[in-house]
DNA sequence: TTTGGCATGTAATCCGTTACATGATTAG
DNA sequence: CTAATCATGTAACGGATTACATGCCAAA
């Protein structure tokens, strides 16, 4: 538990402002879902785990607004925040459901695989155009603050894997294009699904 | 259970071959390591389990040679994979450790986000490297086999993305060029981690 | 003969999501 | 008043990795 990366997403969220597990769970989800998701159940233990290890301390009361239970990070935590940015993050293997698919896709009835690849692109065509929206949310919103740069490179890192993405989806139409129900034209006619709004700050 | 990918990764690989828990370790080691992976941890079990469902059964002994237990796909294991194909592959949201990084780079010491970058930069040239010496491996191993094609679709998945972190990794140096420690020249003279090799194939 | 790779497995643990329980507050 | 949403939490589960235990066989 000691290195969970949950609680430096905790502690780095606590460094703009204080918050509370639910304020917590919002940050995540309004502004860097796209990358970083964190749940309730993993959110409140924690942030009991760092009160008690002196990282996070609960704000008076007076300070906190109705229910909420607001924590801010300590010194100790920015020192222990500082110790884990220096640590190497070592590159996860995510793994990739959709180029199993397509490895075994001879496996697959006629035309499946063309809708998977389908769903793929409309996926991250809609990811895409999220992320544009954002970014001009962000400009005028942090227009002056400055980890507007830091915001946008997270963006840009979204917005290159997205456009790599509906690139290769191009190349493996090509692919499957010959396959009945899987054509160029059924494609064309197949519905796409729109793209799903995901606000993000 | 029912649902877990493993069992899925399994039953696709042995419709190539027949394999006993080990080949299957050294399958998804050799082949589709940059994109997903299983441990013995999941494949024993998993492999017993779908014995005991009928999707998988063990060779004679005559078949296996020496300690080796293969399993072959039944046919009601094809099925199962050929439903599973059909179902949408939903994305999952891989957690990018290094946008927390720099999303929270300003509580970092000088110089270090450069640092972090430049590892990750060698880690997808490395990448890089692998797949494209993987991509002529399988040219000429399985020059006439007809799932070529797809498995060099996966390899050029892997190519674009690596790609495009790449790209990535050049924008976010001139962020962080003017940082003392962290700037072009000392970026030059910093020894870059040598590509790790890995084997494809 | 001893070392190293082949081979099968299990136990512990971690990390994370889902689903639920509970209650306070606010808007219509 | 009542429905929604704000807010805090926990229990159960699932999926996956790590580390270890065990033993066989082949080559040096």
């Amino acid at each position: 538990m000691r290195s969970s990366r949950t609680r430096f997403a905790i502690l780095g969220a606590l460094t703009s402002r204080p918050m509370s597990g639910y304020d917590l769970k919002r940050f995540f989800e309004e502004s860097v879902d796209f990358f970083w998701r964190e749940s309730y159940g993993q959110i409140y233990p924690m942030l009991r785990a760092l009160e008690k290890e002196g990282l996070v301390a609960a704000l008076a009361e007076a300070e906190s607004d109705r229910g909420r239970l607001k924590h801010k990070i300590t010194p100790a935590g920015r020192a222990a925040l500082t110790r884990w940015l220096r640590e190497p993050a070592e590159p996860q293997v995510s793994r990739l459901e959709i180029l199993l698919k397509m490895l075994f896709a001879r496996q697959a009835e006629p035309g499946v695989t063309a809708q998977q690849i389908d769903r793929f692109r409309a996926h991250h065509a809609g990811k895409l155009a999220m992320l544009e929206s954002a970014e001009s949310r962000l400009r005028s919103e942090l227009a002056d603050r400055d980890e507007l740069p830091l915001w946008l490179l997270t963006l840009s890192f979204g917005r290159r894997q997205a456009r790599a993405m509906l690139e290769w989806c191009d190349e493996a139409d090509a692919l499957f294009a010959g396959e009945p129900g899987g054509d160029k034209r059924a494609a064309a006619s197949r519905p796409r699904r729109a793209p799903k709004p995901r606000r993000v700050r």
